[in-house]
DNA sequence: GGCGTCACG
DNA sequence: ACGTACGTGACGCCG
């Protein structure tokens, strides 16, 4: 079989890498600061072609320096590029680090740059039959394209890439062959190479005078008999020149290389070099590849598999054991359960049979509070163990909770991945176990056991090291106290799930069908043809190209056909209006109407999830369905809220909520006197942020409108203010919401101070916390670029408060959960949106719920400025009024 | 699977 | 000068 030899041209690939990754950059650095994101693209390069091309022989060729043959003959060749930054020059002692760690030999030769060595390679190559693929990002070298050399061209970034042959050489510069691209890189020169060409001949025009003559030498030998004309002028002037060029140009195939093609023998990576090197560079996945690909997961070789007999045995005693629960995928209510694993010292049970925790002893030992039980997951065991029968109790530690209060960026749901992050490497992740997306599926036993095996191992491995990290964060009391007690009324809540009316939401279903299908027809007769009107593509067409209106605002894509944009153009055209409802009715019909009624179980309820471990403030969130999202602020929508009803009858709904909680964390960390005082003496705070940022002396000057603006200077302050974003928002011009926002800092100057502060502290510890020390780190936040800098300032402002507030209503829950219980009243709470939590419960209990569930609320934190709770009721959760 | 859009706090 | 509000999830389209 034909040998192949890869050859890649290490400096022009680790440019393109560079250059690819350029947005990124400061996102790509290890902890040392070095910046390795032309490191990282180069790897992701490597890997690729290796696996694609498959070859025998590899070689990396880089520049040896700047001054070389060409700088001798022409001093100004390469004379225009600017400097490489530092940034990429850093890198490159890493990447050729990196290819000797792959195993690849790397060289560079004094005088010649890379190009020479691979084309004097290539030559040499091809003389003993070898197949040659070239890698790089210049184009140039397609001239030393042959029946058995192809060149790979990076396109953008690194990772796609264009195929020259022969014939694709032929198709791109109109049929010249590969060696002519020589004479035309001498007769048009390169910009970037800074040689100059003859003047005024574009590729074009050397690709015709190529064809007719066939090589530089042929013009020149036929050039007097040219017809007279300013281009023959030109190229009889700059003959020599030209020839220069041709030379500058022409790829070296005789570079004296102290190498051979002996020394290119591609035999696999050095693990350990590049493990070291990973860890140097801080590449997790490829670091976890690594381990996952290339060394067999084994059992610690003290761990025993042990059967039922010898765990019967054990359970007894065993003061701590470390659990696992498999489902078929993520929505635990309904999976279907795949197998389990649990660990006592040294010492492994597991199995696919999950009745086996159904019962004694297992059963027992899950549900004694008086053993410490480790776990992935924690809601999610408590939920899967809950459709057993078992009432699992006693939780110590939660890998999934703990890693996620330790960085509440890095949220993987793969136990084998999160391992990896905390250097555990000894578990392969599900999607390599199991199979991604619908191919997803419950492997062989001799598989799955294992596995799971394992997982179980990992939790025990990892429990003392996060746990120390959590102390050394001050983070003991969110997890101990908040966030593990509120996984199990998370846990009840979804359980509980609340009763929704099919009737209702087919009713309105038919409703919105007829009323869909009249307006679409309305629309379509207005456009004059029909179209998809779910498509904003198709309807970007109609309006802006068919109907001629003007562009408000684009997309990535194409015109935007936003809401803001719509409303804009609403008096220009009729068909306008109608697809603002349209729109709005169809979202209500798709998401809300039939995505609620699919997700209705046997029951008569829906059961959405609570992701504990998503957010990076620390709020929740809800999926499956999302029930935080129910449509509340049109009327049109909130109808759907008449759906959720009470599991009994005679029982009513019930909901409090925080009035203005964020606003009054920021008046509590701020510390601002103002502010808090208009809080103490429970001012309107909108109202008197208007009467301080438009400076009116009366309550009675503030307008509905300058409340509202007033309003939106308030929620802006929260989100990290900026004059631009404000202005949108209020419509008005960019210096006008500056004004507004100077007046507010002058007004309450501890606001200011808290803001300045806490950009400053994630400057310089690189996260901001929580009032209970929950954590968000903000890599960004020293950035360069000015976007994802500004990003990460206005983050280090929200997210103390937008976290505390959660911080808080988790408190809440947990104190509500448990004051219910104590007062022994039948009502369950049912869900929480952020500040709002919902209840059901028989009317009687209506009214003490209304003493206690605020009492509990604004007692779950004491701040510098009391809490505020609202509480509703009524049959239906559309029908809450006070 | 990414994008645009739109629902919530 | 730079281009921007914070945090989410679900739907339909489209390549």
């Amino acid at each position: 079989m034909t040998e192949k030899l890869l050859l890649i041209d290490g400096n022009s690939v680790t440019f393109r890498a560079f250059y690819g990754l350029i947005n990124a950059v400061e996102r790509f650095k290890n902890t040392e600061g070095l910046h390795t994101s032309a490191i990282y693209g180069f790897k992701l390069m490597l890997d690729k072609i290796l696996a694609d091309e498959q070859p025998d022989r590899v070689l990396v060729a880089f520049d040896a320096g700047k001054k070389t043959f060409r700088t001798k003959k022409f001093a100004d060749y390469k004379g225009q590029r600017s400097k490489t930054p530092s940034e990429l020059t850093e890198q490159f002692p890493y990447v050729r680090e990196l290819v000797a760690a792959h195993g690849i030999k790397t060289y560079a030769l004094p005088n010649y740059e890379a190009d020479d060595i691979l084309g004097t390679m290539a030559k040499e190559a091809e003389a003993q039959g070898m197949e040659v693929v070239i890698v790089t990002g210049d184009r140039d070298l397609v001239q030393l394209v042959t029946d058995k050399v192809t060149v790979l061209a990076t396109v953008k970034g690194v990772t796609e890439i264009e195929r020259y042959t022969p014939a694709e050489v032929a198709a791109k510069y109109g049929g010249l062959n590969p060696k002519q691209i020589i004479d035309m890189k001498a007769l048009t020169g390169d910009s970037s190479d800074n040689y100059p060409g003859v003047t005024k001949i574009g590729e074009k025009t050397a690709i015709n005078l190529l064809t007719e003559y066939g090589s530089l030498e042929g013009i020149y030998a036929k050039v007097d008999e040219m017809k007279k004309s300013k281009r023959k002028e030109n190229l009889i002037n700059e003959k020599d020149i030209a020839f220069m060029c041709q030379d500058l140009a022409r790829i070296r195939q005789d570079a004296p290389l102290e190498i051979t093609l002996a020394d290119t023998v591609y035999a696999g990576p050095d693990e350990v070099a590049l493990r070291e090197l990973y860890q140097k560079l801080d590449f997790k996945s490829f670091l976890g590849q690594l381990k996952a690909n290339t060394v067999e997961v084994e059992f610690d070789k003290s761990l025993a598999i042990i059967d039922l007999a010898t765990l019967t045995e054990a359970l007894p005693q065993a003061k701590e054991v470390n659990f696992y629960l498999e489902m078929a995928d993520d929505n635990y209510h309904t999976a279907d359960f795949w197998g389990f694993a649990i660990q006592i010292d040294q010492q492994v049970y597991v199995s696919d049979d999950v009745l086996k925790i159904t019962e004694a002893p297992l059963k027992d030992y899950l549900e004694n509070q008086q053993v410490a039980v480790n776990v992935f997951d924690l809601k999610r065991t408590l939920v899967g163990l809950n459709r057993l029968g078992v009432k699992l109790s006693g939780v110590n530690f939660d890998l999934l909770l703990v890693s996620y209060l330790l960085d509440t960026s890095e949220n993987s749901n793969d136990l084998g991945k999160l391992a990896m992050l905390h250097d555990f490497y000894g578990v392969k992740s599900d999607e390599e176990v199991y199979g991604k997306g619908a191919k997803r599926a419950c492997p062989e036993k001799d598989l799955l056991l294992p596995h799971l095996a394992t997982k179980v191992q990992a939790i025990g491995q990892l429990k003392s090291q996060l746990l120390n990290k959590l102390k050394a964060n001050e983070q003991e009391i969110l997890y101990e106290e908040i966030e593990r007690p509120l996984a199990y009324v998370l846990g009840q809540m979804e359980i509980a799930g609340i009763k929704a009316d099919p009737f209702c939401l087919k009713n309105m279903q038919t409703e919105l069908a007829s009323r869909l299908a009249a307006i679409e027809a309305d629309i379509y007769q207005a456009a004059g043809e029909e179209f998809n009107l779910n498509s904003p593509k198709q309807l970007g067409i109609i309006l802006f190209e068919k109907m001629g209106l003007p562009v408000i605002k684009k997309t990535k894509t194409g015109y935007s056909t936003a809401v803001d944009v719509l409303e804009k153009l609403q008096d220009q055209a009729p068909i306008i209006a109608d697809i603002l409802e349209y729109r709005q009715l169809a979202k209500l019909q798709s998401t809300y109407i039939e995505g609620l009624l699919k997700v209705i179980s046997a029951d008569g309820k829906i059961h959405t999830r609570y992701t504990q471990t998503l957010t990076a403030t620390g709020r929740l969130s809800s999926v499956e369905p999302n029930l935080q999202n129910i449509p509340a602020r049109l009327e049109e929508g909130r109808r759907i809220r008449q759906a959720f009803v009470p599991s009994h009858k005679g029982w009513e709904i019930f909901s409090s909520d925080y009035s203005q909680i964020e606003l009054r964390v920021l008046a509590h960390i701020s510390g601002d006197e103002h502010m808090q005082a208009a809080f103490k003496e429970g001012q309107d705070i909108h109202a008197a942020t208007a009467m301080k940022i438009f400076g009116l002396e009366d309550a009675s000057m503030v307008t509905k409108n300058l409340r509202r603006q007033a309003k939106a200077v308030n929620f802006g302050i929260v989100y990290g203010i900026s004059d631009f974003g404000l202005a949108k928002n209020i419509g008005k011009s960019r210096k006008e919401a500056a004004d507004f926002i100077a007046k507010y800092f002058e007004n309450y100057p501890g606001v200011k101070k808290y803001m300045d502060e806490s950009v400053a502290r994630a400057k310089a510890e690189g996260f901001v916390e929580t009032i209970f020390h929950r954590r968000r780190y903000l890599p960004d936040i020293n950035a360069k670029n000015f976007n994802l800098r500004s990003f990460a300032e206005r983050t280090a402002m929200n997210t103390p408060i937008q976290g505390s507030a959660a911080d808080i209503i988790k408190v809440a829950m947990i104190n509500v959960n448990k004051r219910l219980r104590q007062e022994g009243l039948q009502a369950k709470m049912l869900l929480q949106v952020h500040d709002e939590l919902i209840f059901e419960a028989p009317k009687e209990e209506i009214p003490v719920l209304q003493k206690i569930i605020p009492e509990v609320m604004d007692s779950a934190v004491s701040l510098e400025v009391p809490l505020k709770v609202e509480s509703k009721h009524g049959i239906t959760w559309f029908d809450t009024k006070k």
